[in-house]
RNA sequence: GCCCGAGUGGUGGAAUUGGUAGACACGCAAGACUUAAAAUCUUGUGACCAUCUGGUCGUGCGGGUUCAAGUCCCGCCUCGGGUACCA
């Protein structure tokens, strides 16, 4: 074998690494861990498109980086294998999804007698250096055993607001039996007050139905968004612009008793702990507009002639004084007692209209202001004046109380508002002209407002706060936007909630035995609307149920991958979730890629997770990914070709102008280039058999391009199969990187890839000569050092900056630069080929064997860098005019500001171009800069 | 509307702290090898002007700071992402 074959290389070296276990990891006290992660992939029926591996590259590049570099490095990967695909090819063919599931990893043939190359298959291909034994699977009982261990940890626990932090539910019943709720400060809704003897006399139906009160996840009736097309529950970030993310139904509030997760206990840390982390403003952004903090007062408003109060929570309470009214949400449970009769019929009318009016209609409706008067008076707390109460469909009944104070000086909404129905607009800041608008910002000084009065903003709400309390109608109140998280879906392809009833009374699972997902008939929910679950008859189930039922829902598809980087460490493990020494090891993940789509879903869970994995004292961090890189998405582009709307014919782009033509997408692989392959297109479909074309000049035709989304309707999908195939995984890795930035979002162009082959080739003659290995034990020349090791210097700084594309560049300018020189030197090459392993690990294997090498590169050192090799004794200094650069003088690296300038001047150059005008400054830079101005 | 991020040749992109804009690669053009093609190699390639030397312009647009701005500041435009009457 002489020239470069990567078939054979990249085949002998997969081989080797699978036999040898190259890459498996074990704890190793000896050397500094690492963990670098990939988000999990959902294995779906289309297999891999380009844009899957691109992360995995750059997190593959990084470990074997990171290994060079004498770190002990966890590198795993596996499978979130529950999911909705499967179910929904589960209800059409009938086949289970683990039978799907199966064959989209392992590869085999679909129902439909489609070939399944399988995810493991494609990845393999790629040559990553996973620990393939860590392989984890969501839907695999030995792991979902423990995704419903956890679910009763979390059921078992309770949020102490004093210890700020989860407890087991145990110390809270015994709290209950010393002294009742009392002192008890607790993460609820809960507000009765009981004793120990109250407690005591409760039934066991009644102390579980308090105890649902406190704990982490609890069952309660609330309102969801369920979706009727996909007959389940969804989270609120599985709902896009008002209808599903995933098949784009509509979504409506439902009344139905589900199992939350009470998140919103950790939304203080969930905030804070956000500061710590390595990940980048706009996640953190999205996360902290997710959990929604807002300081404030709660404030109750007494009303005219009732007992019962308006609550409202307003950020700006240093405005009391600017009060003209208040509204209530239209759907406000006080509405329909507090209106008088002669507003009944207006109140009625209004609320049947907002009711039907969606949110989009409510969103898109902003420019039109209305409202109806109650006929209603609130008392003002401070002034003890009646105001007017009003409904308007711009507060919202499910944010906060469902009621507003109105400040129509301090508020827009409030201004418009009051403008609209003529209400009077009390000015309360000094100065400010409000006749034409709010005034919002807070710098204003506070008047007309009593005890307020010249006070700051700052200053008024602090003192508006302690005067509510004083009079025991306010307090000080911080309120979040997130909510809890609902965690039950109506789905069979899940987890089973460890979970049965007796007499309506949840109970969990005491032994720690999976609760494996039965055999059903169907996978549809029952006649009754019970969800699939529901047709499974007791014996179905592997486990004794000791009541009436089991649980029917299952757990939402982000359950198991809230904690699957935990149980990477120890994946086998059957005790235990995973052992503490491992993940004491371990601990969390150092560095972290996948897309930016998980945002406030997956991202967000697992350091819920987390946290109150921490808080009991399972895991030592709080955590899970303190370094989180967001790649971009790799766009397909499509190719277009334009029917002629009259004829048929289909008409080449340069043409098109000429007749009134539809386009249509066709496959990106009847193309070269932008060139049509008429007999393959012909071929495409019966119909187009005898298609007829209007062609270019040249007699080509050329399709129109387009940047979409990858897939398989826009038939613009490249699979890394293909091109490994033809170009080999090594050039495949090195073009995904070369693309650009990471983070990036970018169109997919495979016209670039054959420089990225030609500088591997390049490489490979490096070695050879006359197609025979060849290389040499000289000793390097100093040209030959200096380019190695500025090499090394750029590599290590660029992929410890997460810099994936600019190292490509380096390592092709040093085999450029080393081509030139015809260096064949061992010394040299064998530096080179340890730092390109990373990226091209398979010619680098091969090429280190050649070099006499019997252990794999991986377990070479990445070469220290040495700054001796860079030391220049001349530097080419650019000469600029006026900050214009009109020529460069090379001169001694040591010369002072002083001589350079003698020196500058001295040249016939710098005479021409100031033609003997004297110069008014001269900036000199050493080592940089001269630039003279004149 | 608000909050982030981005805008550089025909294309992907580079320029890390203000200091030679366009590295590296694709594409294109010319040439070498070849019966021919592929592969490979060499040269050129931001635009405009000029016979070369060279000059003018040039990093979305308009201003500004600076000896010097793709990079910093102010105001806009376009695109992408997030969020949405949040009290």
């Amino acid at each position: 074998m002489s020239l470069y074959n990567h078939k054979e290389i990249e085949k002998k070296w997969q081989k080797y690494w699978a036999e040898n276990k190259t890459f498996k990891v074990e704890e190793n006290r000896e050397k500094p861990k690492f963990y670098v992660l990939d988000m999990f992939p959902y294995p779906s029926g289309s297999g891999l498109h380009v844009g899957h591996p691109l992360g995995y590259i750059a997190s593959d590049v990084f470990a074997r980086y990171k290994n060079l570099n004498g770190y002990n490095v966890l590198h795993p990967m596996g499978y979130d294998s529950f999911g909705l695909p499967a179910e929904q090819y589960a209800i059409q063919t009938g086949q289970h999804p683990a039978t799907t599931t199966t064959t989209n990893i392992e590869g085999g043939v679909d129902k439909e007698g489609n070939k399944i190359s399988g995810y493991r298959k494609q990845l393999d291909k790629i040559g990553f250096s996973f620990d393939w034994d860590r392989e984890i699977r969501t839907s695999s009982p030995d792991y979902y055993k423990w995704t419903q261990w956890i679910f009763k940890e979390i059921y078992n626990a309770w949020y102490n607001k004093k210890t700020d932090k989860a407890e087991p539910i145990k110390n809270l019943i015994n709290v209950f039996e010393k002294e009742g709720n009392i002192n008890v400060s607790a993460a609820t809704e809960y507000e009765e007050v009981f004793s120990s003897n109250q407690w005591k006399e409760w039934s066991e139906k009644q102390q579980n139905k308090v105890l649902m009160n406190y704990r982490l996840t609890y069952l309660s009736d609330t309102w969801v968004n369920w979706c009727p097309e996909l007959g389940t529950v969804l989270a609120n970030d599985e709902i896009k612009d008002g209808v599903s993310e995933r098949g784009g139904y509509p979504v409506e509030q439902k009344k139905m008793r589900q199992w939350s997760m009470r998140i919103t206990a950790y939304a203080d840390r969930l905030l804070r702990g956000l500061e710590e982390l390595d990940w980048s403003d706009s996640i953190k952004d999205i996360q902290k507009n997710w959990i929604g903090k807002s300081k404030g007062a709660s404030i109750s408003f007494s009303i005219a002639g009732f007992s019962e109060k308006i609550e409202v929570f307003p950020t700006r309470p240093d405005t009391i004084f600017g009060v003209s009214f208040m509204v209530l949400a239209p759907e406000h449970p006080l509405v329909d007692k507090i209106t008088t009769k002669s507003q009944k019929h207006k109140v009625e009318e209004y609320q049947l209209k907002a009711l039907t009016k969606s949110e989009r209609d409510r969103l898109s409706d902003v420019k039109t202001i209305s409202g109806e008067f109650t006929g209603a008076y609130a008392i003002h707390p401070f002034s003890g004046k009646k105001i007017q109460i009003w409904i308007g469909d711009y507060v919202l009944a499910s944010y906060g109380t469902g009621a507003v104070m109105a400040v129509p000086c301090g508020d827009q909404r409030d201004w418009d508002f009051a403008k609209h129905f003529q209400i009077e607009i009390k000015n309360i800041f000094k100065e400010i002209n409000i006749s034409e608008s709010a005034y919002i910002d807070k710098d204003a000084t506070i008047v007309n407002s009593d005890f307020l009065d010249g006070l700051s903003v700052k200053k008024a709400i602090k003192l508006s706060i302690s005067e509510l309390q004083n009079k025991g109608i306010g307090k000080g109140k911080t309120q979040y936007k997130l909510r809890d998280a609902v965690f039950s879906r109506q789905r069979y392809w899940g987890e089973p909630f460890p979970v049965y009833y007796k007499d309506d009374i949840p109970y969990v699972f005491e032994e720690n035995k999976v609760v494996e997902l039965p055999e059903i008939n169907k996978y549809l929910p029952t006649e009754k609307g019970d969800p699939p679950l529901a047709r499974a008859e007791k014996e179905k189930w592997n486990i004794s149920i000791f009541g009436d039922r089991m649980e029917y829902n299952t757990m939402p598809g982000w359950a198991g991958s809230s904690w699957y980087f935990i149980r990477y460490v120890d994946p086998k493990n059957s005790e235990d979730f995973a052992s503490s020494e491992k993940i004491d090891y371990w601990q969390n993940v150092d560095l972290y890629i996948g897309g930016a789509e998980h945002a406030t879903g997956h991202l967000l869970y697992s350091r819920f997770w987390s946290k109150i994995l921490f808080d009991l004292g399972h895991i030592p961090f709080q955590e899970p990914f303190q370094k989180l890189i967001n790649q971009g998405m790799i766009q397909g582009n499509s190719a277009l070709v334009y029917r002629d709307k009259n004829t048929g014919r289909f008409i080449s782009k340069g043409k098109k102008e000429k007749y009134q033509v539809v386009s249509f997408h066709v496959d990106i692989n009847f193309l070269n280039g932008d060139i049509l392959d008429i007999e393959k297109f012909k071929k495409w479909r019966k119909e187009y058999n005898n298609a007829e074309f209007v062609f270019e000049d040249s007699g080509e035709y050329i399709c129109g391009r387009e940047i979409d989304k990858m897939s398989k309707s826009k038939y613009n999908v490249q699979t890394p199969d293909d091109l490994v195939e033809k170009y080999g995984a090594d050039t495949l890795r090195c073009y995904e990187m070369f693309l650009g930035p990471l983070e990036q979002h970018k169109p997919w162009d495979v016209q670039g890839i054959t420089g990225v082959q030609g500088f591997l080739k390049k490489l490979w003659k490096l070695f050879h000569k006359e197609e025979v290995f060849m290389t040499s034990n000289e000793n390097p020349t100093k040209e030959e050092l200096k380019t190695l090791h500025k090499t090394i210097k750029k590599i290590k700084e660029d992929i410890e900056r997460y810099s994936f594309n600019t190292p490509v560049s380096a390592f092709m300018i040093c085999v450029n630069e080393l081509t030139a020189m015809k260096c064949n030197k061992s010394k040299i090459l064998k530096e080179l080929l340890i730092i390109l392993s990373p990226y091209a690990p398979h010619i680098c294997e091969e090429l280190w064997e050649k070099l006499g090498n019997t252990k794999s590169i991986t377990t070479a050192t990445f070469p220290e860098f040495n700054p001796e090799y860079l030391i220049e004794n001349n530097y080419k200094y650019p000469v600029s005019f006026n900050g214009k650069m009109r020529f460069t003088v090379e001169l001694p690296i040591n010369l002072n500001k002083e001589e350079i300038e003698k020196e500058i001047f001295k040249n016939e150059k710098t005479k021409a171009y100031l033609k003997g005008v004297e110069p008014k400054r001269v900036i000199v830079v050493p080592k940089k800069i001269v630039n003279i101005v004149y």
